[in-house]
DNA sequence: ACTCCACAGGAAAATTGGGGTA
DNA sequence: TACCCCAATTTTCCTGTGGAGT
């Protein structure tokens, strides 16, 4: 019998879906958000009356639902328009330069097929020539959303995003708004005031959701699962409780939530309680861990696994520089290139916002000013997924560049180690791409 | 008051590799 | 194929710094 047998048929005899409770689900209702919604459409109607409306700065802390009702507040302003409007939503976490930006929106307003502007290799004013080409062809409102819009900053220094906005200055046919959408309340202030004044011309708050309005949303969303599950009342006010101490995250208390319901059928009990709650919450932290690992280029594992060793022999505070030098034999022994000490400081930096690492910068007088660097959470746990991930396992050339493997048939003492390098490249460049 | 450790973190140069053109 | 342009990444070089030791 195929062992997931068992499972599906429960999740099929209940018709148990529970997409509406997935971060992706986008709802038809916002309890508690009929303000802001408000607000919103307000600025974006003046389209209705042929003027571009004024660009838009959202901010709010996560799971206080800003992107899906912008997205919901877009869809909507697009169905009434369709042909007249045209929507971009732009996750700056993934498009976090100027260019890529613009070459995203290029390529999407292809029309027939049009060649795509390659991601790499264009001149930047090309791009937006063509760009600008591309929209005035069009004859249309566009509306684009920037979520995560700090990023552009943090990444590309204050002057990225004033060549964005140029946009709506320079496309004259058609008129261009901006929404951009960040977390960091602290963002206004790092802009320098020509794109403050541009960015903010409008701004709604979205303030956290206290205990009882989670409930509400949460409410609502079970009632839209088909199929069903008894849920105690207990189980449902907890996780609206940890939702609302996490700042109030409604993304957290639904992912809660969906969890707590899938560790309850896979064990079979009758009902969700507290109990599958909180084997829920254990749960989404390591789930969140494992993933902060997985998904970390090859470089970086390796600084984090050097932290989770030193941490390991000398339990107590460990530096920045311990980590460096445990980094560089452990680059040795396992034939990676090693990064230069700049770099490791940046990537100690990268994994604690992350937040696999805690570090708190202190002076020691004489001995020096450095950051005392803990792991955070479980380190046995970041060990294991760290030891049974294949980047650092078996070290097959699936990395690029410097990240490649050695040849592990030739011993690394018989290269002399100004060659190592050079040797590197040589396997790389020999290597057949998939 | 002065030194000086052991870095933090900014700036600029250098390297890398995709893309275009001749 | 050779060569130039470009963005991204990394290295090199650098200045700044809090406070124990002297």
């Amino acid at each position: 019998m195929n062992p997931f047998e068992k499972y599906s048929v429960e999740m099929i005899n209940n018709k148990l879906d529970l997409t509406v409770l997935e971060g992706s689900y986008l709802p038809e209702i916002f309890p508690h958000r009929e303000r802001e919604i408000d607000l919103m459409a307000k600025t974006l109607s003046s389209v209705f009356h042929n003027s571009r409306p004024s660009n838009l700065l959202i901010y709010g802390k996560t799971g206080t639902g800003k992107t899906s009702t912008t997205t919901y507040v877009t869809k909507m302003l697009k169905e009434k328009d369709p042909e007249g409007i045209e929507i971009f939503h732009v996750n700056c976490q993934v498009f976090d330069s100027p260019y890529s930006i613009l070459v995203e929106i290029a390529n999407a307003l292809t029309q027939t097929n049009e060649d795509k502007i390659p991601g790499l290799g264009w001149p930047m004013d090309r791009i937006y020539s063509e760009l600008l080409k591309r929209m005035n062809r069009s004859r249309r409102f566009m509306v684009v959303v920037l979520d995560e819009i700090d990023k552009i900053i943090k990444k590309n220094g204050p002057d990225a995003l004033y060549v964005i906005l140029k946009l709506s200055d320079d496309s004259t046919v058609t008129r261009t708004s901006f929404i951009g959408i960040t977390n960091d309340t602290g963002f206004l202030e790092s802009l320098d005031a020509r794109v403050r004044s541009r960015l903010n011309q409008e701004s709604i708050m979205f303030p956290p959701y206290n205990a009882s309005e989670l409930r509400d949303i949460l409410k609502l969303r079970i009632s839209n699962i088909s199929g069903s599950k008894p849920i105690d009342d207990s189980a449902l006010n907890l996780c609206a409780a940890i939702g609302a101490q996490e700042h109030g995250d409604a993304r957290k208390a639904l992912e809660l939530m969906r969890i707590a319901i899938e560790v309850s059928i896979r064990d079979g009990t009758t009902k969700v309680t507290d109990k599958e709650v909180y084997r829920a919450r254990d749960k989404f932290e390591m789930d969140v861990m494992r993933e902060a690992v997985a998904t970390l280029p090859p470089q970086s594992k390796m600084v984090l696994l050097s932290a989770v060793v030193t941490q390991e022999m000398d339990s107590s505070m460990m530096f920045t520089g311990e980590i460096f030098e445990n980094y560089k034999s452990i680059c040795r022994e396992l034939g990676f290139a090693q990064l230069s000490s700049r770099r490791i400081s940046d990537i100690l930096t990268e994994l604690e916002d992350f937040g696999l690492l805690t570090t708190s910068t202190k002076s020691q007088g004489r001995y020096g000013r450095t950051r005392f660097i803990r792991v955070a959470g479980n380190y046995f746990d970041v060990k294991r997924y760290l030891v049974e991930d294949k980047d650092l396992e078996k070290f097959r050339g699936t990395g690029i560049g410097k990240q490649a493997r050695i040849d592990t048939t030739v011993p690394l003492d018989s290269i002399p180690p100004e060659k190592i390098d050079e040797k590197i490249r040589d396997i790389w460049d020999a290597t057949p791409s998939e």
